[in-house]
DNA sequence: ACCTGAACACCGTTCAAGT
DNA sequence: ACCTGAACACCGTTCAAGT
């Protein structure tokens, strides 16, 4: 039977009387009086993907984790889409591009961590791919296009290789949303298979530079 | 304001007294008394997809359509995502292998009829991605295995590169579920983008294929 | 056995009413 | 302006009751 948890005793809004106003970052506290910030509650958007994936992630649940009403989540945030949207960019304004080594390497490794880290938002891969449109991070995008820039190559093959590797990279990473797929493959296969596909795009893509610069040679 | 259509005039259940009873292929009519066969359900519920997609096609909205009460539907099948495995299944036992040209071109082929075949039903390829261990279907499976180990393919390398197309497939099919984005790409972009990723991953294959039979050649 | 139709326990979203 | 809490229009799933 599942936990059922009565409304008594729950903790209501903390109304963090004891915050300083010290550190006002970039819109870091809600700068106005208000007592629900909009980072607020991405944050905890994004906690809770963490614990119970996209599906379980509810505005209910989260409006009470926040410690407000279901309307005030709403005041801030239009749809639960947009908040997903957030949580998604969120995650992407952390990831790291590698600045040593090959570019295959580079790329690999970035491709690598980006993986691990969406792999700990059970369903978020698979929100991003079906809203690829708006959630392709910026940062992403860049940080790939310049590295392959760097590498020589061209602006049709830039489209094509990165297109690819954000396709494969969502469709790997969107599988085994739901927990009940355990006897399939071990987390360890996945990424094993995962690192070789990898490896058979960035060889092909090679092959697409070393033509290009054959051909600019010849020309 | 959508359009709200009453109960009254909906046809009810036709019993279908006016079908003869001779062509009784395998399990393709009811066979027993009952009127309510597995086919017509899970062809109703690949029509329902097509028309509305993965999210549009609702328990109730099936049963309406094939004239039964909410409970008939849930007699034969136990859940909606059972269902939708019984549609991917029933869509992908008409994939046809294609017989000609070199290992590449044939790969090719199949890849990109697949694609378009999925396209065709919105949502179920994000769902499929999500469900692969039961979804990911054994004819294609076997299809892409015998055409890589036809080419020489070694073992593993027939994992890696099945894998590596699969995900590619999936990662790329599941995009644009929302009607919404009509902004961002066109499917001619789509395609045109498909096929590139997918020449990049072949040639990373045709890399993989030569240094392995190189490989065989000085051993 | 097969089917009906109501009920249960949820959703996302809206909105009048409060402060 | 910001928030509350009830309400609306749905879901998937279950189940006593009918035939």
């Amino acid at each position: 039977m599942a936990a059922r948890r009565k409304a008594t005793g729950r903790p209501r809004r903390r109304r963090k009387q004891d915050d300083q106003a010290t550190r006002v970052g970039p819109s870091a506290a809600p700068a106005n009086g208000s007592a629900l910030s909009d980072r607020e509650i991405v944050r905890g958007a994004r906690e809770l993907v963490a614990e119970v994936g996209v599906d379980g992630l509810t505005m209910r649940r989260l409006s009470t984790k926040l410690g407000v009403a279901l309307g005030a989540t709403y005041h801030h945030v239009p749809t639960k889409r947009d908040l997903l949207l957030l949580v998604a960019h969120d995650l992407y304004g952390e990831v790291v591009v590698p600045k040593k080594g090959t570019w295959d390497q580079r790329i690999k490794k970035l491709m690598v961590d980006v993986a691990d880290m969406v792999s700990r938002y059970p369903g978020l891969a698979a929100f991003m791919s079906a809203n690829a449109d708006d959630s392709m991070p910026v940062e992403l995008r860049r940080a790939v296009t310049e590295i392959l820039a760097n590498a020589g190559f061209g602006r049709r093959d830039i489209n094509a290789v990165r297109a690819a590797l954000f396709f494969y990279l969502t469709g790997m990473s969107s599988g085994s949303v739901t927990p009940a797929s355990t006897r399939a493959l071990t987390s360890v296969d996945i990424h094993r298979l995962f690192e070789d596909g990898l490896d058979i795009l960035l060889a092909g893509a090679r092959v697409r530079l070393e033509a290009s610069q054959r051909g600019k040679r010849s020309r």
